[in-house]
DNA sequence: CGAATCTTTGAGTGGTTTCAAGGGCTGTGG
DNA sequence: CCACAGCCCTTGAAACCACTCAAAGATTCG
């Protein structure tokens, strides 16, 4: 079923059988989509919102010389542009970075599950407040990390998110996102996050070679949140 | 009454006078709290939300040293930890600024809103998805902005916050911040903001003194965002 | 096999931090 | 009323981290 991995990361959070088929039966229409596409630009109206079922995409916002910054990457099982659905657009660019699957929900019927089903009203709610709650992890690597700290940040992160749909086995996992995209997210030079990896690799905490990352010290990696700037 | 500023800046989301009465009916206390005092601990269980009412209470994160960053600024007329709601718990850390009045709202009773008034529910969602929102925006400053871009960013942020409540002209208005607080929104060292505030007093674009605030220009304010770390 | 994209590396520059010290303001107690 | 403590603001000098610019090597894809 589309909505098998939907806030498995929460077990706390059980959906009732109910609730999950009708999240099932609202969906509009499942699509497959390459690569580096723009699915929603900024203030543009959005009538549906996208549940991603495969692949990577991204959330960003850039300044006047179209630099990105990236605000959130989804994987699989992420409700992508549920803020949409009560804001009515989007304060941010969406786009896939790897090939995707997705299932678009269209509005109306997320309006007739919030009649229908009260309780998947708070689990919709509670789904949005998890990616506030990673948009607060985002603001303090970027604030207080220096650049090797922020990318162990993003792939214990990242990690994490992968772990609990069932796509990295703790250790080893493919992220399909280049020294440049990770640049982004980081707010780094894609050149630094180039030096930055080779660092963690000489230490023995992190190796990525080809879309293929390999976590060898993990506790090290968390440990970098320690040192900060100032120290 | 207590509710009158909230959601006051979005007018498009008219409150019925029968969920303003109902959120009224839920308040559990109001309470004066002293400057600089911690109201919630990261990871504490919380059985209620505060709803502020006057003064500026932060919300932050802090490393293994101790130094702090915050995620957020809340002026009067915000529900400032509805997250903790759905949520259970809170991941970071919630402190006043200043002295300040506050409306503390039982989680129970909350309980009851949800079921008895379901518009107000998506109303208390789009609450949240406004503060998410924010983080975006705050995500970018820290990644694209340099310092004294992210300085102006900040303070055309917290201008149109307290403007929407009737606490700025649109020129000049109170900030019981220091500039140790201000870094730490922004990310850089106290000492970086002195000298990135007198820059801006220099320029003519911004002034601060014991408290009080002037935007001079607010326009090339806002332009400073164009420049970003990489021009 | 060639083109495009991504990765890698070096050298030089610049923005921010750190360290340090002095000045100003406010509140408190003698 | 003055002295003092504490906190905040201010400024300078030096060190360092990350950026820019540039060019070459590796990989992917058509």
């Amino acid at each position: 079923m589309i909505f098998d991995d939907f806030l498995r990361h929460r077990r706390g959070e059980q959906i009732l059988p109910e609730d999950r088929a009708a999240l099932e039966s609202s969906v509009g229409e499942v699509r497959s989509l390459p690569a580096r596409m723009t699915l929603v630009r900024k203030g543009e109206p959005v009538h549906f919102s996208t549940y991603l079922v495969e692949g990577l995409i991204c959330r960003y916002m850039d300044d006047r010389e179209g630099l990105r910054q990236l605000v959130a990457v989804h994987v699989p099982g992420d409700f992508v542009d549920l803020h949409a659905y009560p804001l009515k657009h989007l304060d941010h660019d969406l786009a896939t970075l790897t090939a995707c699957k997705i299932a678009t929900v269209p509005h109306k019927n997320l309006d007739i599950l919030m009649s229908d089903r009260p309780g998947l009203v708070k689990l919709l709610w509670f789904s949005t407040l998890l990616d506030a709650a990673m948009h607060r992890e985002w603001i303090f690597r970027l604030g207080r990390l220096d650049a090797v700290a922020r990318v162990g940040h993003f792939f214990c992160e990242i990690e994490a998110k992968l772990r609990a749909v069932g796509l990295s086995d703790g250790v080893s996992f493919e992220l399909a996102m280049t020294q440049n995209d990770l640049g982004e997210a980081c707010g780094i030079t894609s050149v630094h996050m180039n030096r930055m990896l080779r660092m963690l690799k000489e230490q023995g905490l992190l190796e990525m070679r080809a879309s293929r990352v390999q976590m060898l010290d993990r506790p090290a990696l968390a440990r970098l949140r320690a040192r900060s700037e100032s120290c």
